[in-house]
DNA sequence: CCAAAAGTGTTGTGTATACAACCGGCCTTA
DNA sequence: TAAGGCCGGTTGTATACACAACACTTTTGG
């Protein structure tokens, strides 16, 4: 006799787009964020970490909008990342790891691949792909390649 | 030659689904809460107001399972519509519009309707169709209809 | 050279979210 | 009936994020 229903599903095409993926979000970053614990990080730090590992140096409004974090916020992660030490002082100068930063980054990268590999398993290729395709889309549109505007 | 790349696109099947998902979720929030600011509200105080609407006396264990949000944040978020006084004070008895939280709550559904028009006809039917595989997918995954467990 | 403009980062304020710990009600069971 | 457990909700603490306003620096046009 149908209990409250209590779980999300639904392929129909009327969902949300805006709360369908803020729930993904939460799920999947709850799922990295407890690979990332044993090393004391959170996805966002962890992703941080790992760009500012593969190109030292880089500035701030650069990561903001490669990410598409508002620069304020950024600049809030940033601290984070300075009050844990691992990124240099001089952040107007562009964002270094110092020794302990590097060390965390390439963990949080092992551990990255690890749990991407799972992902990918489980979910399977077309998933991915599908993902793929919303987020191509987007950008394409966003980027004007479409008509006028999308703000 | 080249400049720094500084945007995100690339339909490699190896990019981040979390970074991924996270960056989607934030664009598409920034765009429904730029439609939602005049009323007010933010995307996700709307979202609650409407199911709240959709369902009154509803409980926040019920929401907490249906958008997969943390109790304890749920809480938080019951307690924000209360400051503003869109909901009744005893929500350990499940939760109710104010009358004004009633008026706020249909005008943001029409704002919705408004906004999800305009995101299906710059996106396409097959883009949501993909986000929907994506996160049917993922479901199913975590419901275990596959293999066994996925957190 | 200087003043306006544009670009980069920070701060003030508020919301959204998580995890762990706890509280109070209800139910089971020894 | 009293000791536990489970459940739903709240609180403590810490992140993550946005918008607006500001500060600082660099660039640009005269």
């Amino acid at each position: 006799m149908a209990q409250e229903e209590d779980r999300a599903g639904a392929t129909d095409t009327n969902f949300c787009v805006a709360g369908r993926l803020r729930m993904l979000s939460r799920i999947i970053t709850s799922l990295y964020n407890e690979a990332f614990a044993p090393v004391g990080v959170t996805y966002a730090q962890a992703s941080l970490l790992m760009s500012i590992f593969a190109q030292p140096g880089v500035r701030q409004v650069m990561l903001s909008r490669r990410l598409q974090i508002e620069k304020s916020a950024l600049s809030r992660d940033v601290q984070g990342l300075l009050r844990h030490g691992w990124i240099g002082e001089n952040v107007r100068n562009g964002l270094y790891l110092t020794e302990e930063g590097n060390r965390v980054a390439k963990r949080c990268h092992t551990i990255w691949k690890e749990v991407h590999e799972q992902v990918r398993d489980k979910l399977g290729e077309d998933s991915l792909q599908a993902l793929a395709q919303f987020s191509d889309q987007l950008f394409s549109v966003k980027a004007g390649r479409n008509h006028e505007s999308f703000p």
